[in-house]
Formats: structure tokens, sequence, C-alpha cells
DNA sequence: GAACAATACGGAGACTGTCTCCGTTTAGCA
DNA sequence: TGCTAAACGGAGACAGTCTCCGTATTGTTC
């Protein structure tokens, strides 16, 4: 890649950071490339479809991912406390801007999706915590592992769309995973 | 009403009525309009907001909605089967074409929004049939009518924008009924 | 049944956002 | 320095939302 054009791209991808979390997922694009100092063609270059500049931003993003889950294993306490803590966090990574639940949640089950790749690393961060559980024999057996990204992500997208807060978003929470555990 | 008026207005939300079916929740409002023989401007003078058109559209919902809750509560069996069984029908109320379930749910919990008074009967559907299981007793006490509305929303939510089918959601209802029962 | 408000119609067009095409510019190599 | 492949960027096509206002229709009054 030329050096112009690593240039254009790292800049419109700080800039997309910023204007999708003050504006939300639906900001304008034609915004975005105005603000990187950039015209429209570049940006689309770049990034031809929307959900592709959306996984560049969330490069940095999956780092966290991983590490935020090492933490909720390392946590000490009972396994409610352990399940209740992963999903409270597992909400605050995906609500990272407006519209952010409903597109993570349904690109992870979307084969053609350009940001699969990047919702499968939280997957296997789910993954981890569950198979932590199911080890300690406290997880009941019917249940598949994208099925609780889906409950958790449902929460997330209504609490989003809904505009609730982390207290509001905890009970809701609290009888999924009664619901996951025996 | 004059009767002119009044025959635009029919035609108008039959004609929604059929293309949010075909399309979602997001169709072109002047293919409404186009399909309906009026002009963009006899459609917005009845209906200025999106969401006005949708609360006309849910009109006959309303009647479903109430008696579905009556055949839900008239069923026998376990109480976990009937609130399987009425949570199973709310997915579907809620799912009448795409992106519906996202609206209704939060417009359940928003003031202002224009079909917040449909969204109401809903909501003491589900009253209804909540307050039954409490009398059995086999509810748990500390959650609140509209988070059950909302966990079963935001699995309704998924489930559209996922494109999952009846069988994929029910594992999921079941996470929910049973973290709910005690 | 003619005249006249009042009411409603509908389409032109302003505005916003998406996305493409292509003439112009630039980087980097020989 | 000159050349060419790569990249730029903006004009504009296209689609959707929504409004304004001249025109047409309704139904009432005499």
């Amino acid at each position: 890649m030329r050096a112009d054009a690593r240039r254009n791209y790292d800049r419109i991808v700080e800039v997309a950071r910023e204007v999708f979390r003050e504006q939300g997922y639906d900001a304008s694009l034609d915004e975005v490339a105005k603000r990187a100092g950039v015209g429209p063609g570049t940006l689309y270059r770049h990034f031809p479809k929307r959900e592709n500049l959306l996984d560049a931003i969330m490069q940095s993003w999956v780092d966290r991912v991983t590490e935020t889950a090492d933490k909720a294993l390392a946590h000490e306490g009972t396994d409610r406390d352990l399940l209740l803590n992963w999903f409270e966090q597992y909400v605050g990574l995906i609500s990272q801007h407006k519209g952010a639940p409903a597109k993570l949640t349904s690109a992870m089950g979307d084969p053609d999706s350009p940001i699969r790749t990047k919702c499968q690393v939280l997957a296997e961060a789910n993954d981890r915590v569950l198979e932590r559980l199911r080890q300690d024999g406290v997880l009941r057996e019917d249940v598949e592992p994208i099925q609780v990204c889906r409950l958790v992500g449902g929460v997330a997208t209504i609490a989003d769309s809904s505009e609730l807060d982390a207290a509001a978003v905890r009970p809701m929470l609290e009888v999924v995973a009664d619901g996951l555990l025996r």
C-alpha cells in the first residue's frame, strides 16, 4: 500500500471511530470523509461497505475482548457471580456505540458478514467462560454457547434502543444467568 | 373527516400493511403512497411520522393480542408450559414484519412514542399472564413485568435480525422462563 | 342547483445520504 | 528526471424523506 493511501486509511479509521461514537452506527459516511479531509470516493474505495469500516475500527476492540474474558475468569466468587460479571462485561463490550449490539449479535451468525471474524473472537471468549462453568458442572447441558451470546446480545440490544442504564440491565442478566445455571 | 379523505386514509393503511409485511419497517413511504395511488403529500398529511402509520396498521393487531393472551391463560398444563407458550405467542405477535420486534419493544418504554398505547395493550396482556403465575407462587418476586417484555422482546429482536426460526428461538425462551420461575 | 368556503389533494422540488465514475494528481521506481 | 501504476476526490446519479402551495373536490347554504 502506498504511503498516502496508508495515511488516508488510518485517518479515516481514526475519524470514523470518533464519529460513530458520537452519532451511532448510522452516521453519514460522507461526513466521516469530510472530517477526515478526503473525498467520498477515497473512503468508499478503502471501505466498500459500512461494515468494512466498522471492521477496521474494531481491531483494537478485539484485544480488549480477550483481555476482559481473562479478567472475568480470574474473578473470585461464586459461579453465579462469575457468569453475571461476564455478562455485564459482555454487554459493555458490545455497546460501544448506538446500534452496535444488534449489528454484532446478528453478524455472529452470518457467514457473509465482513465483521464475522471479529465476532468470532467474542464468541470464543464467551466459550471459555461457559466451558469453565461446564467443568464445574453448574451449567445446564442443553443450551449452545451461541444461544447464550444471543440472549445477552438481545438484552444489550434492547438496552441500547431503550437507552437503559446498567442498573436496569442487571436484573435481566440475572434472569438469564439463573436460567442457565442449575 | 371528508369522504375522500376517509377513502384515501383507509387505502393507505391497507397498502402499507401489505408493503411493510413484504419489505419490513424500512420500506419507502413514497412507494406506499404510489401504490395507494395518492401523492406523498397526502400520505404525510395523514401520517406525519412513520410510526403514525404503523399505529394505524396495528388497530386490528391489538384485538389479536388480547385474544391470544386469553387463549394462553386457558391453557391446560404446568406453569412452565403456560409461560413458555405465552412467550412463543408473544414473539409471534411482535414479529409480524422485519424490524418490528425492536420497534415495539423500545416503544414500550418510551412515553413519547406514537404507538405507545398499542404497546400498552401488549404489556397488559403480559401482566395478566404473570399475575396468574404470581398468584400460583411460582414467579420470582424481584423482576418487573416490563423487564420480562424486554427479555422476550430482546430474543425476538435477535431472532428477527438473524432470521432464526421458531425451533432456534425455543431454547432461548426456555432459559428466560426457567430464570423467571423458582 | 349555484355559489362558496373549507377541506383535501398531489406533485414539484429541497434536502440528505449513499455510492460511482473518471479526469487529475501523486508516489515511488528506474 | 521522467514514467506509470496507484490513489485521489469531487461532480453527479440515484433513492428516500418531507414540505409547500396552486389546484381540485366536497358538502353546505340559500
